[in-house]
RNA sequence: GGGGUUGUAGCUCAGUCGGUUAGAGUGCCAGCCUGUCACGCUGGAAGUCGCGGGUUCGAGCCCCGUCAGCCCCGCCA
């Protein structure tokens, strides 16, 4: 099809703009063909731009003929240029912001046409690896478009208000230092340096830590991180974090910082958060629901009931209360008739999933219209029933679900069905105030879970030993409580440390940090870096923290997350533009993908005891400094070699063997 | 590394107990159509049943392997 030009065509409104305030008036419009109704010698087309969708007219009785069978040669997603009349329309639809009036054309231009698409853009449930194939496409949808509108409305906001407060923005680099602990590094190797490597940042914490010592006061940075783990829905090998970092702080300093910018930022998509948020310890966190990042739009907490077996019969039970705490039987109670009711195989499917969780099986006891119903219903006298009712604070219908075992056991268990069942049982338990208590949807939930651990134990892999490793990172501060157990009990040992929670995602995580090389040293040494390897490895750190560095502290919020809560979907690619499936491949551009070989070779990825020679038409020379002998032997090879294949490289290894030849266009010659 | 799940027309899916020529809706193409807006009507084209192997007289369906998407566990300071 012949294409027309764009010229000097300017548009002179936004497609959704237009209202019967500008009847009458000739606008030039561009746009995107949505679709054609083609009635015969009556034609619609909707045009579609960044701002709307307007409707295009044109009538065999009033159109040119030539403009008409224009229009409807016009397939859908065509590049166009209209300039019409705005008018009333004589049948109006009331779904379009735009439906009181239609342009009647007087003149199209074709900018562009289209094959038809791989998918439809206005269908909800496409493949998502077809969507992410198409990406490009998959944008022009109206949710992306929304989500990334958002996204961009997020990142000013926030730029805003650090602006606001006078942070400063940096930028850190991308290619730096590997470091030990946390997550596993993407590494780029260098080619200047055989054998040496940079690493992607995981996150600019040490680099923020430096500013702070360069007297910046106030930093902050939207930047890119980079961890080499393993997918999730809410995780991305890239991902962008809003990094601050402030000195002469303490944890309410920041939190104060961060507190109404969420307020703004919820406000945003018309939700309404109160600051300051509650303040949990990580303990009480883990004993009421079982997780540091506990979702509290579910209002049921975990609790402990185990001793109510400490006479039972029930020996699992029995066995955890007479083990003086090491184990414990937790619970977890949900009332009301929808719970006291939930059928066999829901509650096998629970089961299946606190399998998952590492439990054995799922004890539970279910109070229905029928009464009582257990999983150990054998070993529960009248007066133990009541007795375990009384410790659920369990009165009339309703379902309580059982973990034995350790803290870490129970927690992971329950924390899970916590959530699980809260969200199921709200959708179906018809008295609104439980419904509510399971899941408040309407509730944005921040919270603050406070008071970490400083270092948790960590066992060692194929045979190295276990060891203490930060919780955090190794530069956070200890709490100034609890300094003395650094080297004589780590593992009580509590941080300053704080992570952000918002509806049960970790949606930012901080900590006032180490400021002094002593302070510093106790810490290395206590997660087993010695002198040597902590000099080696941070250095710069120490150095700098000699150098009258201020007390100082911040935090990182999860731009993706935060972005993914705000648009109200459930997967953090939804608000990434180009993102990586689950095995963190692109699927549009293929990446990663092999290199040549040459590539590896000068990046010192293959070994290096192969030269190449370049065979030229007079003779052959080392592109890369071969030795006299190899060349003498290679010529010698060459020499039996047909003269096409004797053309373009040749690599040998070190004995002077011919490895590989490849031929490249060009005059044959001849020994 | 492990577990679960999905893969059939461009797209979304159905396909019975293993049995004739693998279907529907939608999209696409063609024709008709002056008030559509998910336009309508008529007709047509369109398949590597993810891939490889096996069992069988016969496989979309059963078995083994493999690839890819999604979810979860481990992992993610």
């Amino acid at each position: 099809m012949r294409l027309d030009r764009l010229d000097d065509f300017q548009r002179t409104h936004r497609n959704g703009d237009l209202r019967l305030d500008q009847v009458g008036q000739t606008v030039r419009l561009l746009g995107w063909c949505r679709r054609v109704r083609n009635l015969g010698s009556l034609v619609f087309l909707d045009l579609r731009d960044r701002w709307g969708v307007v409707q295009l007219v044109a009538n065999e009785e009033t159109a040119d003929p030539e403009l008409l069978a224009k229009l409807k040669a016009v397939r859908s997603e065509f590049v166009l240029a209209a300039e019409g009349v705005v008018a009333e329309r004589e049948s109006k639809n009331p779904n379009l912001a735009t439906g009181d009036i239609e342009i009647r054309l007087t003149g199209l231009r074709i900018l562009n046409t289209a094959a038809p698409l791989p998918f439809p853009l206005e269908d909800e449930g496409v493949g998502e690896d077809l969507r992410l194939t198409y990406r490009f496409l998959d944008l022009r949808r109206k949710e992306l478009q929304r989500n990334m509108l958002l996204r961009s409305e997020a990142a000013n906001l926030i730029r805003n208000h650090f602006r606001e407060l006078d942070f400063i923005e940096f930028e850190t680099p991308i290619l730096t230092k590997s470091t030990p602990e946390g997550a596993r590094d993407y590494l780029v190797p260098s080619r200047v340096h055989a054998g040496e490597f940079f690493a992607l940042p995981q996150s600019p914490q040490l680099f923020k830590q430096l500013l702070q010592v360069s007297g910046f006061e106030r930093y902050v940075q939207i930047c890119r991180c980079f961890r080499d783990e393993d997918l999730r829905a809410d995780r991305q090998p890239e991902f962008t974090q809003v990094d601050v970092e402030m000195s002469f702080v303490r944890q309410e300093d920041v939190q104060g910082v961060i507190e109404p910018l969420m307020v703004k930022l919820a406000k945003l998509v018309g939700k309404d958060a109160t600051a300051p948020f509650p303040r949990l310890a990580f303990r009480d966190a883990m004993a009421w629901y079982g997780s540091d990042k506990p979702d509290l739009r579910c209002g049921i907490k975990i609790q402990d009931v185990t001793d109510c077996f400490a006479a039972s019969g029930f020996n699992l039970f029995r066995a955890a209360a007479e083990s003086q705490g090491q184990r414990r039987v937790r619970a977890l109670f949900f009332p009301g008739e929808a719970a006291g009711s939930l059928s066999r195989k829901a509650l096998d499917a629970y089961q299946e999933q606190a399998k998952q969780m590492g439990a054995g099986g799922l004890p539970y006891a279910k109070w229905g219209k029928d009464g009582l119903s257990s999983s150990f219903k054998k070993f529960l006298e009248p007066a133990d029933e009541a007795a375990l009712r009384q410790s659920l604070n369990a009165a009339g219908e309703g379902l309580a679900v059982f973990a034995v075992g350790t803290d870490a056991q129970t927690s992971k268990v329950l924390g899970d069905l916590r959530l699980k069942l809260a969200t199921n049982l709200a959708s179906i338990e018809k008295d609104p105030n439980l419904s509510n208590l399971f899941h408040n949807k309407n509730a944005y939930a921040f919270l603050w879970v406070v008071d970490f651990p400083l270092l948790e134990w960590s066992e060692g892999e194929a045979g190295e030993p276990g060891r203490w490793v930060a919780c955090h990172h190794p530069f956070t501060s200890p709490h100034p409580d609890d300094l003395e157990r650094l080297e004589t009990d780590p593992g009580a040992c509590r941080a300053v440390a704080y992570d952000l929670v918002l509806n049960g995602f970790e949606v930012g995580g901080g900590s006032i940090r180490i400021h002094d090389a002593e302070t510093q040293n106790r810490m290395f040494r206590a997660i087993g870096i010695g002198e040597a390897e902590a000099r080696a490895k941070f250095g710069f750190l120490l150095d700098a923290l000699s150098y009258g560095a201020p007390p100082h502290g911040g935090l990182a919020l999860g731009l993706d997350r935060l972005v993914m809560l705000l648009a109200g979907v459930d997967n953090i690619r939804e608000v990434i533009a180009f993102p990586k499936t689950a095995q963190a491949r692109c699927l549009m551009t293929d990446a990663p993908s092999p290199v040549d070989d040459r590539q590896l070779r000068e990046l010192h990825l293959l070994p290096d005891a192969k030269q190449t020679y370049r065979v030229g038409a007079v003779f052959f020379e080392s592109a890369e400094g071969g030795s006299p002998e190899l060349r003498g032997q290679a010529l010698q090879q060459i020499g039996q070699m047909t003269p096409r294949q004797a053309q373009g490289l040749v690599t040998l290894d070190a004995q002077g063997q011919i490895l590989d030849a490849q031929t490249l266009s060009g005059p044959t010659f001849e020994f």
